[in-house]
DNA sequence: AGCCGCATAGGGGAATCCCCTTATAGCTTT
DNA sequence: AAAGCTATAAGGGGATTCCCCTATGCGGCT
């Protein structure tokens, strides 16, 4: 039986030509997500082996969606495909349950070695980012925690990407008013008080693309 | 004899997946690149009938890489993919010579239908932004490269910074109104309609640090 | 001389943001 | 069992954004 893999990526270019390159390979891509929300509900019906997520999604970036993986489909094994390997929240990805995390300018070899690994139940590490891993658990003790909940980066990422709360409200599936307390609380943690302060933080906490 | 390409993105895993669907499809990928220096010296050597570049790369990005094309190998034909709709690029691309402008988050068949249409010596254009496209050939004769003017970069820089209007409008010394006007005319230009996204792009513009 | 783009300034209004408050339910920690 | 954090939801209200509209004066182009 092949290895049965939901995809995700919001670039849906990007996402046909990875679907290509593993299907080279033989393995059977089920489906393909273009955000973070529609990767896990794929996930939830499609039960895959691997969900091969890229960070930077909207809705839930690659690492959100990882975590909520983990809770409802256990069996569904997450690899992060990410631009950057100066990532220093790769803690976080580790932490969200993450089994494997490939960089993009990695060969395609890369990502088909990270799948079969995955598949076997080990994890996989691109090479380049192994120093960053194990600076992230040097560092672990000392490590500044994010104040965010899961719910309030959700809502910054939305708000970074330029929704109106109501919007964000509805795709997140809750009350206009419930999206307006994160947003608030948000705010409240970070000491930030406009829009424009909170787009640049998500920016640089790379929660968004610039 | 198949169609001969050169293909460029600094992501070697996206590159690769380019690749193997282009290889799919017949099309010849003769080289690929890493970056926008290595894409003109290889288009030098190879003569493609089509380059595929990336905006975003290293050294030289795709906009100069096709500049720079045009004029060492008028035989071959650039094809940019980019992320952004923004304008300001499409008309960057257009004055550089490229024949095709193709969206990552279009589906691969859009890029297909590019290269064909572009080696038959047609002009390609990802649907979604033919509007821009438009505007920029109805305005083509005094266009500066960025279309906003000294007082509306102003207001978009303060606007990222964080500032609110009437903040921006005293720091300028002008009232809250004409600060409004700048900001509105400015939104209009760059066809932005929130503040969030207003501040990714003046990020990407490098106004403002993230 | 006349048109056009730009900076200036204002009126008005709907939507949204920002921030305060309170409250219930669930889950974890102590 | 109590305390604490989180997610949910809601009321209210002042500030700001976003988008229409009009209007004047200045400088440059044809």
């Amino acid at each position: 039986m092949p290895i049965r893999i939901v995809l995700a990526d919001d670039h849906v270019l990007v996402r046909q030509g990875l679907r290509s390159l593993l299907e080279r390979e033989k393995f059977q891509v089920v489906a393909e997500a273009s955000d973070g929300q529609d990767a896990v509900r794929l996930s939830e019906t499609h039960h895959p082996d691997i969900a091969v997520l890229d960070i930077s999604m909207p809705t839930l970036n690659g690492i959100v969606a990882a975590r909520e993986l983990s809770r409802c489909c256990a069996k569904t094994k997450a690899i992060l495909l990410t631009q950057h390997e100066e990532d220093q929240y790769i803690y976080e990805a580790l932490e969200a349950g993450v089994k494997g995390y490939v960089l993009k300018n990695q060969v395609a070899s890369d990502l088909i070695h990270a799948i079969q690994q995955v598949s076997r139940g080990e994890f996989y590490l691109s090479p380049g980012i192994s120093r960053a891993v194990v600076e992230a658990y040097r560092s672990k003790s000392d490590r500044p925690v994010d104040p965010l909940t899961v719910r309030e980066r959700q809502m910054l990422q939305l708000i970074a990407e330029g929704k109106s709360t109501k919007d964000a409200a509805s795709l997140l599936g809750i009350s206009v008013k419930t999206a307006e307390s994160h947003r608030m609380r948000l705010m409240q943690k970070l000491d930030i008080h406009e829009t424009a302060s909170l787009v640049r933080y998500a920016v640089r906490r790379r929660l968004v693309e610039p």
